[in-house]
DNA sequence: GTCTATATTCGGATAGAC
DNA sequence: GTCTATCCGAATATAGAC
């Protein structure tokens, strides 16, 4: 069989994939070292077997780098979610969706550094990029309406405190579980008040 | 009057400390400019009018002046929180000294990212400075102690909340006030899960 | 404490050949 | 896409005079 030009350009565009996975598996290990923002193309090159000028092959600017984690990082979010399995019960299930993002995020500082916290100067995620994290809030959205939590304020303290949680795990015992624990809690504290509003609500306006 | 040895001393205090003043307000407004890992020594020195290295009179590196600037932002916590009246109702106290740490991050992101993410690379506040981050976590030990929370998981669980809310609002409406606002909310939300746990569990361990 | 002068290193980015 | 060669700017930090 005849090799065709498309099977040309899927064995180069497998290769350039290959590549730029082992670019960003490599970024990672230097912002783990070094900091994020202390990440130097020319040590990400020389772990790549690259010189650092053939980088720009991968992306326009240190900030077009930083752009493909930030995507990266919200795929490994969108996978770690999707990758664990959804309970029938809610509450349950709302508490489990907790914890998975407290771990994620405590399993790797400069992850959640980058994708939850604005700390490089001029970074911004550019449109595509961008759509994988409105992704995730999407699919946050949909978990807290299979439990029964849809109101824009709901939302906006469930946001905080698992948000909170996360930073606090990643800030003062990173690596284990301490706020982990808390997840269920907090999930139990939020949906009792969030009846209890709505108790409290439709006593005043029921009768309209 | 002659003039004695001391008073010598002090007046070149003075004027060493106010030059220290100077600098700290405008190696904070270089981080609002340029970001927290932005800063550079040249700029700031330009801005104090003193050339570049006569700035290591007043530290001893880079990191030692993110330490000076550590130090500042938890004086002006300290200054921050102390300078609001404390209600004498527990409740209601409670949720200003929320607020007034919500606003207090809102109304300043690098210093929030200073004081309370660890986002310099290799920056570690010195023992001194670390002191006064104590003295503030002391003080919101004692505020929830005044409200009747001193549970170790409560004060996790209330830590977490009162950060997520500061995040959301430095990461989502900065400046503005829409978490702010959920401060009241979220404090009852918390107060009402401390008296339900109190009471459950007060009846499982009654007698002992 | 402040200066001038300078060392030194390192960074990102470009030009142009192959 | 990858290379060599190079540019240019910026950074922190030090030496030593005043």
């Amino acid at each position: 069989m005849a090799t065709t030009e498309t099977d040309q350009v899927d064995r180069r565009g497998r290769r350039r994939e290959a590549k730029q996975a082992r670019i960003l598996a490599e970024a990672w290990a230097l912002a783990h070292r070094d900091g994020l923002a202390a990440i130097s193309l020319r040590d990400l090159a020389d772990r790549v077997d690259l010189r650092q000028p053939s980088l720009y092959a991968y992306f326009d600017s240190k900030l077009g780098l930083y752009d493909l984690m930030f995507a990266d990082g919200n795929h490994q979010l969108l996978e770690w979610v999707m990758s664990h399995p959804l309970s029938d019960d809610p509450r349950i299930a709302l508490v489990e969706f907790v914890q998975e993002l407290v771990r994620f995020s405590s399993d790797d500082v400069v992850r959640h550094q980058l994708l939850f916290q604005r700390t490089i100067p001029r970074f911004e995620p550019s449109p595509t990029s961008f759509a994988l994290a409105l992704e995730f809030y999407e699919l946050a959205r949909q978990r807290l309406a299979l439990a029964g939590v849809s109101d824009p304020g709901d939302v906006d303290v469930f946001s905080a405190l698992v948000n909170g949680l996360a930073h606090q795990q990643v800030a003062n015992d990173p690596g284990g579980d301490r706020w982990v624990l808390l997840a269920e809690r907090a999930v139990d504290m939020f949906l009792a008040d969030v009846d209890r509003r709505r108790q409290s609500s439709s006593q005043k306006g029921a009768p309209q």
